[in-house]
DNA sequence: TGTACATCAGTGAACGCGCGTTCACTGATGTAC
DNA sequence: TGTACATCAGTGAACGCGCGTTCACTGATGTAC
């Protein structure tokens, strides 16, 4: 594994123009002609400069990698939070759950859509180890924040199980995103209802199931 | 997209010896090297023969790729449609959906643990478009058969609510296996449990929706 | 069963190409006085 | 405010390397008589 940390940093404002555009560049390219295609001389051509100018920021493509994903997980972790800290203060009513969690869902596919090359960062977080890795660093630090905040508030759930949910929903949100963004159609909200609601009915059985027994 | 299929069949059973020895390596190279460093040279040198060995059968790693995870997928739905059959002969008792639902999961984790490369084409199936494509339609696939099935035994539920609804399970059941193969710890068997537990909660709360209203 | 021939299976060696990466350099921006 | 110099930012051109792929070939297997 080939060291991953930017090297000079960017001082002036043009080389800060600079550093911007190769990542957005290679977000963009990174959906047209996928993450195997992808070359760091692909990015300098298509960003209209030549390499030593990419090798003056980023050692590698991993670099570069691994920046866009930092900045696409931390978007998202940071509208997860948000969204929790939102919840604390405005418990929902009847119908809410669902609702709030669909809303939760929207801004999530909202933010993955507009990000540069959003998507297939998102599916690379699979297949490539660089990414996996930050991937799974940054669910553990969301789960553990949802447990933190959910655990008050069903107490008689244990909190070894409230972990595991918490990875599961992380887990098929990331499934669902990706989903309603390549799959489109007409039936996109319904199926984003359709996920809050599994959620919320998740939740709810596992809440009886505690109380109950 | 350069063509994917597969050129000489192996006749003799020596050349079905090379043929299988091929894609046994491939299998085990890619979770080493992961996907992006795995090359038809580097599979070659590894398997012991020289390229145009295996560019008599394959035109280039894609193609051979698409026969392991046609492969997987193949024995993936294989086990989903023997427990389909199964859950219509012998319907389950009290807490029998959960249980139920958790053999299942546990039988495609083997499956997917001892296929060679399995649990690296499973990630690579989210990434890599040609195997994307291969999953999609095998999801489809399975998607249908279980909706085929269900309908009937729970008509309350419209056919495109219980479509998404497959769609969702195949996914998030992709998700687990994955996390199963890949994190495995003590609490292996209570992750699957717990898998298990929210399909069962959201089947039960999608029928009482639909009962209800 | 043995021999002669046809087809199948795999080898050795080489090719062109684009990749990652680096060098010595020119031009642009900022700073001291 | 203007000039001289230092540092920053990006260029042009080239390199070695491994990749995908192909060629003409030798050796192995099967088949006809």
């Amino acid at each position: 594994m080939p060291a991953l940390d930017t090297k000079a940093e960017p001082t002036q404002s043009r080389s800060q123009d600079t550093y911007e555009h190769i990542l957005e560049t290679a977000g963009r390219l990174l959906e047209h002609v996928g993450f195997e295609e992808l070359s760091t001389n692909l990015i300098c051509q298509k960003a209209g400069m030549t390499p030593p100018a990419l090798y003056r920021y980023f050692p590698n493509k991993y670099a570069v990698l691994k920046i866009l994903g930092e900045r696409l997980m931390a978007a998202q972790d940071a509208l997860v939070d948000q969204w929790l800290i939102a919840g604390t203060t405005e418990p929902a009513g009847a119908d809410g759950p669902v609702n709030r969690i669909a809303s939760l869902l929207r801004s999530l596919i909202t933010v993955t859509k507009e990000f540069p090359g959003g998507i297939a960062i998102s599916r690379a977080i699979h297949a490539v180890p660089l990414l996996r890795q930050l991937h799974i660093e940054s669910r553990e630090a969301v789960v553990t924040q949802i447990c933190g905040i959910l655990q008050p508030q069903i107490p008689t759930v244990p909190p070894a199980r409230l972990r595991m949910a918490s990875r599961m929903v992380s887990q098929l949100t990331s499934g669902v995103v990706e989903m309603v963004i390549e799959e489109p159609g007409p039936d996109t909200d319904s199926l984003i209802y359709e996920a809050a609601f599994l959620f919320a009915s998740y939740f709810r059985a596992m809440q009886e199931s505690t109380v109950t027994s």
